[in-house]
DNA sequence: ACCTGAACACCGTTCAAGT
DNA sequence: ACCTGAACACCGTTCAAGT
């Protein structure tokens, strides 16, 4: 840290701080410590500043999320996947859920503010491709669309991995327990199914949703619109 | 405040120091001031304790707006409220999403934490005996029952009110904004639907996602389950 | 313009100590 | 057991003041 002769071409340790600097840094401290960790303070620190200067470069806290998950969704294939056009649907949103399902605080972040950003962009338009490619009406489409990624949104938000100790599955043992132990008096249904509410891997689950989501919304005509 | 002569039988400014007490302030704090105010500090100070004191009745801050919710699902109607079980599963859905529309923080806790609560429960309860009367078998209103209530949580999370300041509205005024400039090299489908995408009355929306469920459920059958 | 120190106004949760 | 003061370890955001 002596001043004077660093050779500033020779990697240097902070990224500048510009907003590009902000997202990056933003990515290495959520891979590192998780997206908790991605707050004004902790990003200000890692840039060797106070966190009011990055109120220069980006709006809040919400903003900064949106830009990393976009980041992120800047990753997954959406070309060249193979098969027809229901299969290549289906692994856009296996992957789109993926990246959400690795980090359920980004998907959370992916249901409360509209997306806007370039990589989002193109996944949507990837969904709306495959499903005109399917023989739906672009209505139709439009509306099929935010189902089926709202879905698998909500979905990756529920059942994403809570890398943060086992939270999780205490919660789920606990809903299993209650289903288990229902009264059959005030709870017919429930006692009746029992576990089996909550049965079934995930994977088979996940494909009978989306099978019933394009069934759906391939059967179902829009209401006219005004 | 004097000590002494206070008649205790009379109105007693603070609830009682239990689970009840606890459940009921938060209550009252989240109707004057919004979920976001119900923190184990500021209902502490209502409480006039500290919040410490709180961890005795309830386990965490998410426990608490858990049972919160519960309490508000519990003035929804379930039962008599008219038409054949299409239309009073429509109804039941209505209402329960009407529940988290006004309160959208509280809608993300159902998305988060598995409910358990008695109210929670009967809601559920009452799916699985509509979607029973309408023909369904167990083991498909079993999973149908859950893509239903997740679907109509999500659809209140991302749409719900923020009674905070106009944050929703400039957060869609600039999806709209997104959706209609958007490149037609890039994003050629995006560009052909522009505000298509996210036009149309809530209702109608809402309706047809219904519709697209129920039919798609109805129609796809659940895999062989080992 | 860009940047920042410091402040304002909060959080959840734990723990040692009291009753 | 139940209850609590105090502490630990944080937050987001604004603003006046500097460069």
């Amino acid at each position: 840290m002596a001043k004077g002769t660093y050779n500033r071409r020779e990697r240097p340790a902070k990224p500048a701080l510009t907003r590009e600097g902000i997202v990056a840094t933003a990515l290495d401290v959520m891979r590192a410590e998780g997206v908790e960790r991605v707050t004004m303070r902790r990003l200000a620190q890692e840039l060797d500043t106070g966190p009011a200067s990055l109120y220069v470069y980006v709006r809040d806290t919400e903003e900064l999320h949106a830009a990393v998950l976009d980041e992120l969704l800047g990753h997954i294939p959406l070309t060249d996947t193979g098969g027809d056009w229901r299969t290549r649907l289906w692994t856009v949103l296996m992957s789109y859920q993926e990246v959400l399902y690795t980090n359920p605080s980004l998907a959370r972040v992916a249901l409360v503010t509209k997306l806007t950003g370039p990589n989002y962009l193109a996944v949507l338009d990837t969904v709306l491709a495959l499903l005109t490619e399917g023989g739906m009406a672009p209505g139709q489409a439009a509306w099929a669309v935010d189902i089926l990624l709202l879905m698998f949104t909500a979905s990756a938000v529920e059942h994403g991995t809570q890398q943060q100790k086992g939270d999780g599955d205490k919660n789920h043992e606990a809903l299993i327990q209650a289903l288990d132990t229902v009264s059959p008096d005030r709870y017919p249904f429930i006692a009746e199914l029992g576990p089996d509410l909550v049965s079934g891997p995930p994977e088979a689950r996940a494909r009978w949703t989306f099978d019933t989501l394009l069934n759906g919304a391939m059967t179902t005509p829009r209401p006219a619109v005004g």
